[in-house]
DNA sequence: GCCAACGTTGGC
DNA sequence: GCCAACGTTGGC
């Protein structure tokens, strides 16, 4: 099965590029996902070894700040069943979770940090989910194609 | 099962 | 800070 490629998205304020690549092992679990598309991306087609983009939302200016691979395959998320979690879902059963997450490590920094305004002006991407407006999904696949035009931009510098 | 109301996301 | 787009909830 050949490798797919993902993009998530990520409020900098609340956990960085930078913050991953300070975590042990540059890896953290991807938690708090509560939309269900994203979680059945996480669930089912989100496999090792898979290359995700690092995106930073909510923030100015927004950016691709660089890549990350999935190390572990979706399993339940813990912060679902814990009460003092922002991310506790009460009606989620222990012997049927809800919600799903994967594992991710940072792979590669970014020389050239990809904005926004640059990916909207960059031949080939035009179709790219995240540039489509109203895009909110917080886990999104990445062709083979926009994957190979952003991380040769953002490695090169 | 419809759909209005509501809450959230996230670009601008 | 605004608000459009979207997802979810809940009354009926």
């Amino acid at each position: 099965v050949a490798k797919r490629y993902w993009l998530v998205k990520s409020e900098p304020e609340v956990f960085s590029f930078a913050d991953l690549l300070k975590a042990k092992d540059k890896t953290t679990a991807w938690e708090g996902v509560r939309n269900y598309q994203a979680r059945n991306l996480l669930r089912d087609e989100m496999k090792l070894g898979d290359g995700v983009l690092y995106y930073h939302s909510s923030t100015d200016p927004q950016i691709i700040a660089g890549t990350a691979v999935v190390v572990r395959e979706g399993y339940p998320d813990p912060s679902q069943f814990d009460e003092n979690s922002d991310y506790y879902d009460a009606d989620s059963k222990k012997e049927d979770p809800r919600w799903f997450l994967v594992d991710i490590k940072a792979d590669r920094e970014f020389k050239h940090p990809l904005t926004r305004d640059e990916l909207k002006a960059t031949k080939g991407l035009e179709g790219m989910m995240l540039l489509k407006k109203g895009a909110r999904l917080s886990v999104q696949p990445v062709t083979d194609k926009e994957w190979a035009i952003i991380t040769k931009r953002g490695l090169e510098g």
